[in-house]
DNA sequence: CTGTTAGCGCTTTCAT
DNA sequence: ATGAAAGCGCTAACAG
């Protein structure tokens, strides 16, 4: 058998030729069958399948059309943790849902923080790009809009020239951030990472004006917002950073803060992910949920149910069903999702 | 502001004329900027700035080069959940790393199970494809045969023409089954669904034959070895067929299970997700592992450490890796993967 | 270092 | 219902 790689292309012409008719009642038979007899469709076919063409090629048929029938999904420099966050995952198979039924394909496109990423987004053939959350200074961000291509953002940052679909999340997270802090008399936070650095730290309350990442940057204002309405000032507020969205590095952080002399007795965590992590930490530590420590998740994943988490409930595949749609060129009505607070026992009010 | 989508292309030539040189210099000022002067170089750029060029057309450049610099992976007919199945995630991940590396783009192939699904394999514009495990009977390997390009299957089933990276599930089985079962009078296996209908049931040791997902099959073969050589018969080896690979789904069939008339009291799963499901039942019905029933996984993820599970050990990201090299033109030593067996406090033996 | 020529494989347009 | 011509935007191969 010969080798697949060695396989030399077939084209069109060839086939046509030996089916005995013009290249275009080839190509008629494989764009639009009903134009053609069916005795010259079937030569063709016959011919096709004699020769093993397996259609117009994909790359002559994007020039020829100027569309590529695909989507791009740029996924940041989080390539590496993308597929394993569970957020990431369900905005994909949204985006997925919708390039499924339009018959479209999604590329992904692997960003790693060096410097060619740029050169990739620039040698995509798409007709379309999806960005997911990143941070205000992505060099990604440029790149996208050169393109001139419909680009949305998911999460933030906002830019010039493309769409962008969130949630608010400073309102959000002042939402749950009041229901967590409730009657606590030291509330404090586990945030993802607050520069592309990803330091992790233990902080009173950072300033919060040169968080690089929109999304974390909302949220954590959002609970300051909460603390200050409950009667905290923000830099009595513990914030624990971690590098990455993971619920053994919240455990870990969390058990840290639960050992101190002054332990938390209310943790408002970003991701589901990150609050399974703490109430191990709290368990571990003997405490008990929520009497000792409220807690509360974002997201409201399946791990929220399970522990009875208060979360932020939104729906990332539906977000990115809105991405998809709005890079097909179909700008959504709104870019502003919609969330709400899932009240369960996580937390006292 | 000019919408994006209404963007009229730039091309090449204009850019040339624009900065007074030939096509070539401006094709060379972007793919080897060494060849040209400083002086032509910045002059096309200057021009391409200008005009708003973002680099050489990826469609045009793909037909001329005969080459798309990216990798086709193919999801079946799991699109919806295989995002959200953290094997799948992992394994995705080893792709994406060497595509990362090689400055490939993955595209994601949408696949529904309807009757396009050919058609969308046909239509994709990459180099090589990997296909994520499928039925012996799933209609897209004939297609990707056909595309006469490198192409991968991981898991199975094994096609003629197509690479196969695996590990030998059967053997796995057999072994971690053997830790399963030491000591049981009452076998049972939380099993993948047995054919794409995905039908959840429960049976005494299924006629594995007709098992149309080679891996789900050589696992339930495994097993069988393993619960024969520990002196059970088969047929009295309870089956539950799940229908995804859930823990929820996983623990509610496992609940069943144990509030039998004869529970049993060994559960080997097919996944740790499914074995964590297993063990929360266990509990649930106040019951120990491994003392009432010993439970193994597979897979070796984070839970499976968390809760202390046996569990088979395998590196889907690895596996990934190897496969996105062989689509790439470059064959692997051995499709055989690596396994082993990790033993921890789910078993008894 | 720069330019000319040719053509990748296909489909749109316009004939017949 | 079928076909001829033109050209999508680019780059390999070769001159100069």
């Amino acid at each position: 058998m010969e080798s697949p790689v060695a396989a030399k292309r077939v084209t069109l012409a060839q086939v046509a030729e030996l089916a005995g008719v013009s290249v275009m009642t080839a190509s008629y038979t494989y764009n639009r069958p009903g134009r053609v007899s069916d005795d010259a469709r079937s030569k063709v076919l016959a011919a096709a399948a004699e020769l093993g063409y397996s259609g117009p090629d994909p790359s002559a048929r994007s020039l020829r059309r100027g569309t590529t029938r695909t989507l791009g999904v740029v996924l940041g420099e989080h390539l590496t943790y993308a597929f394993e966050d569970p957020q990431a995952a369900s905005f994909l198979a949204g985006i997925a849902d919708v390039c499924a039924d339009r018959g479209y394909g999604m590329t992904i496109l692997p960003i790693t923080g060096a410097a060619d990423d740029t050169e990739r987004i620039r040698a995509a053939a798409v007709d379309g790009f999806i960005v997911w959350t990143t941070s205000d200074d992505d060099p990604i961000l440029g790149a996208v809009r050169a393109m001139r291509r419909p680009a949305v953002v998911h999460g933030g940052p906002a830019v010039d020239g493309l769409e962008l679909v969130s949630i608010d999340n400073r309102a959000a997270a002042r939402a749950i951030g009041a229901v967590a802090f409730a009657g606590a008399r030291r509330p404090a936070v586990v945030s993802f990472p607050l520069s592309r650095a990803r330091i992790s730290a233990v902080t009173g309350g950072p300033d919060t004006s040169g968080v690089l990442f929109p999304v974390t940057r909302e949220r954590l204002e959002g609970y300051r917002q909460a603390a200050e309405a409950t009667g905290f000032a923000w830099h009595d507020v513990v914030v624990a950073v971690c590098a990455h969205n993971d619920a053994a590095e919240a455990e870990r952080i969390a058990a840290t803060l639960l050992s101190s002399t002054e332990p938390p007795d209310a943790i408002a965590a970003m991701s589901d992910e990150q609050a399974a992590g703490v109430v191990r930490a709290v368990r571990a530590a003997r405490l008990a949920v929520p009497h000792d420590v409220a807690v509360t998740g974002w997201d409201d994943a399946a791990v929220a149910a399970r522990l009875g988490l208060t979360t932020v409930a939104q729906s990332l595949r539906e977000q990115g069903a809105t991405c998809a749609r709005a890079a097909l060129g179909q700008p959504p009505d709104s870019g502003a999702a919609s969330w709400s607070v899932v009240r369960r026992a996580s937390t006292r009010a």
